[in-house]
DNA sequence: GTCTATAGTTAGATAGAC
DNA sequence: GTCTATCTAACTATAGAC
């Protein structure tokens, strides 16, 4: 009786490794078809492994969904909790701005299946979206107001303001091929979203009433806003 | 040999009031579920009528999303096109964001679909978007770009100033419940589509240098919004 | 832990009586 | 023009040899 090789040599590691590949795989069809249009044989064809061996790893495609949006949380949760919003106004907003479009560049993929997740009416993220996520934005709604009774930045509701952002910088993910139709590039660079970023940071800062602190902003920004932090 | 009673008396009205019924619940499911998540099964029990007519009526499931996505267009249209630009900027911007807003209040269905297109790569429309979504977008990018040489507004990319106005906008219909959840309403009233658009219109009034050109706003908006045409 | 074969289900589409 | 019954194909999921 001879104990299986891999399982003395690496304890665990294949599971982790196979169930790292195949999320990857999952996302990637999850965000271009659907959940209803991923197919568990092209997910497995995608990873290099036959069909059976998803299910031995997740038992179903609900579970293997749920553990892909669990993926996405996490890395969101990693991107934007390290976020001093407590500095003043204008560096605070614009640096998560340009976070939130570093995020919709590296993870668009994600970022479309959150979407298609919304569209649907969240069915598997409803209860997220009524607790933590809620009360994540809650406590950030609470430092805009506090800028806003101080008179540092103009009166607007905070939600108001987050779904402004949210909304423009998902939509740099979401309709990708659209707005590389309306910029008539083939693939956006990185330039792109820096473009657009410096633009959105600036109808943001003065539409609140804050001066952009930095004119050149838009060739060192992506640098130097990681020092805000 | 007696012909059938109904061809007498509506000539061609069955099938219309057949497909109108067809496309509104093809509409709703699609929205919901996706094109792979909606099935002619669920479409034809919304509709009160057998699988089978539904493909006497369309083809192929396919061909039933082409319509909806042509009902969808034709409303876009019909919304959008008698919009005047060449009035001043401030009027003008915000006749445009007050009407997309009003669009996403009254079309949110619509607006799922087409969100799902374009995360799908949009597979059906990329022509659309390449040929008459991008003529029309670039005549409208022309008069900013205008606006801007007068010096009537600040510089900015014009299809960043759309992308920011479309993604804000769209955000409202998209991601719907997540916004329910950051209001905490358990259904968005018109009041709250007004007091977002109010907020948006500030911002990127603001935000391309224009000053709001009246303080109450909030308040008045929808009706007078309707008379800038 | 892997993988072939297949069960069980449901989808889109059609045939044919009415 | 309507609708039941049915076909074919594709999917998720599992059983069982290795």
């Amino acid at each position: 009786m001879i104990p299986q090789r891999t399982l003395i040599e690496n304890p665990g590691k294949i599971r982790q490794k196979n169930e790292k590949t195949i999320l990857d795989s999952a996302e990637i069809e999850f965000a271009k078809y659907g959940y209803e249009g991923a197919t568990i044989k092209s997910i497995a064809e995608r990873a290099g492994l036959p069909k059976a061996n998803i299910h031995y790893y997740f038992k179903s495609k609900l579970d293997l969904y749920a553990a892909v949006l669990n993926d996405i949380l996490d890395m969101w949760n990693a991107a934007f909790d390290g976020i001093d919003i407590h500095s003043n106004p204008a560096h605070a907003l614009e640096h998560y701005i340009r976070a939130k479009v570093e995020y919709s560049r590296t993870h668009g993929r994600a970022s479309r299946i959150f979407a298609c997740e919304m569209i649907s009416g969240a069915p598997y993220l409803r209860r997220y979206l009524q607790n933590e996520f809620h009360y994540w934005v809650s406590e950030k709604a609470q430092v805009i107001h506090h800028w806003i009774r101080q008179g540092l930045i103009a009166p607007i509701h905070p939600m108001h303001l987050f779904m402004m952002i949210w909304g423009a910088t998902q939509y740099l993910a979401d309709a990708q091929v659209q707005v590389e139709s309306l910029l008539r590039k083939p693939e956006l660079a990185g330039q792109d979203y820096e473009a657009f970023a410096s633009d959105l940071v600036t109808v943001i800062l003065k539409g609140c009433g804050l001066q952009s602190y930095r004119k050149t902003a838009c060739l060192t920004a992506t640098e130097s806003s990681l020092e805000f932090a």
